[in-house]
DNA sequence: CGATTTATAGATTAAAATATCCATTTAACC
DNA sequence: GGTTAAATGGATATTTTAATCTATAAATCG
């Protein structure tokens, strides 16, 4: 007699909420707002082995940060990213809005393209109350905040991943 | 004289929060408990007319909701699929476990791995609370509810894609 | 039993997201 | 000016997710 246990396997392993790309966004800006200073740049090399984002992938992502200026970067030696503006003026939605685009808070949660007030889907009301409070979270919260936070000991920027 | 606009475009034009064929197990499932009934079965070509979801793509996820038990299954003619119990016995959470799994009820905000109440990122309060939130929702809310918000007249299960 | 109709299962393709590679540009410094 | 060190930009590769195709199995009905 046998019986077989199937293991049955889940579908994505895809990272939920923000893409991969938005998350390496955030991680790297953070890093930089860690170390921010007007005279002094920090090098892609550096944030990635900090983060461990892969290096290549990470340029690319500072480059969209630096077309949607919130990144000024400087080529040659001493080069580097810099904050263009104050870390206490960027906040995290601008970066979600560089990378996945500010359209995520207005999806369907159960994934209907013309769902909205008028023509509501059974989740809608509560759905969009939630999802209301995840884009205030990161429209009030700004690189200093969370660098204060990681600085006083009470949260941390760097993880293993 | 010229200056050029660049239109700079966002990178992901995913859907964001659950995978889309967790999306399709639900809207597929919530047009099966519409129709629910323990003497007739809901033809796979039925449903991926009505919902507007590629046929044979759902027929894969529909074979999920019969592995995970979520669904029974008959071939033949007037074979098709049916739910395996009453509409009000079966969660929105259990159709995310069966697709994307309830991992992502524990995702970091930013996007680490081990972010966690001993090891919080900067938001990891506030997320966590936001998604517990998410998670609550769909753990409360049947089948059955949402259909009868839809018999009712107060929202849609079938929605333009 | 044979024809038809439906789900199943496996293989394959297509598209999107993630990751890497390499040549070029720019700036610093000797 | 030449060398070096950094970002940039374009092309390519890899991986994951989504979608399609085809053959098979099972059930109904005549």
């Amino acid at each position: 007699m046998c019986i077989i246990f199937e293991t049955i396997k889940n579908l994505n392993s895809q990272s939920i909420m923000f893409s991969t790309t938005c998350h390496y966004a955030l991680q790297a800006m953070l890093y930089i707002a860690y170390y921010h200073s007007d005279d002094q740049n920090i090098e892609l090399k550096i944030i990635a082995e900090k983060q461990k984002i892969p290096k290549h992938f990470l340029s690319k992502i500072l480059q969209m940060m630096v077309k949607k200026k919130l990144l000024i970067s400087m080529k040659g030696p001493t080069g580097g990213f810099r904050l263009s503006k104050d870390p206490e003026e960027i906040a995290l939605v601008e970066i979600v809005d560089a990378t996945d685009g500010l359209e995520i808070f207005n999806q369907c949660g159960i994934g209907f393209k013309k769902c909205n007030d008028k023509n509501p889907c059974p989740i809608h009301k509560d759905f969009k109350k939630i999802r209301n409070q995840v884009q205030h979270l990161f429209e009030n919260t700004s690189l200093k905040q969370m660098v204060d936070d990681a600085k006083n000991g009470t949260s941390i920027i760097r993880l293993e991943k």
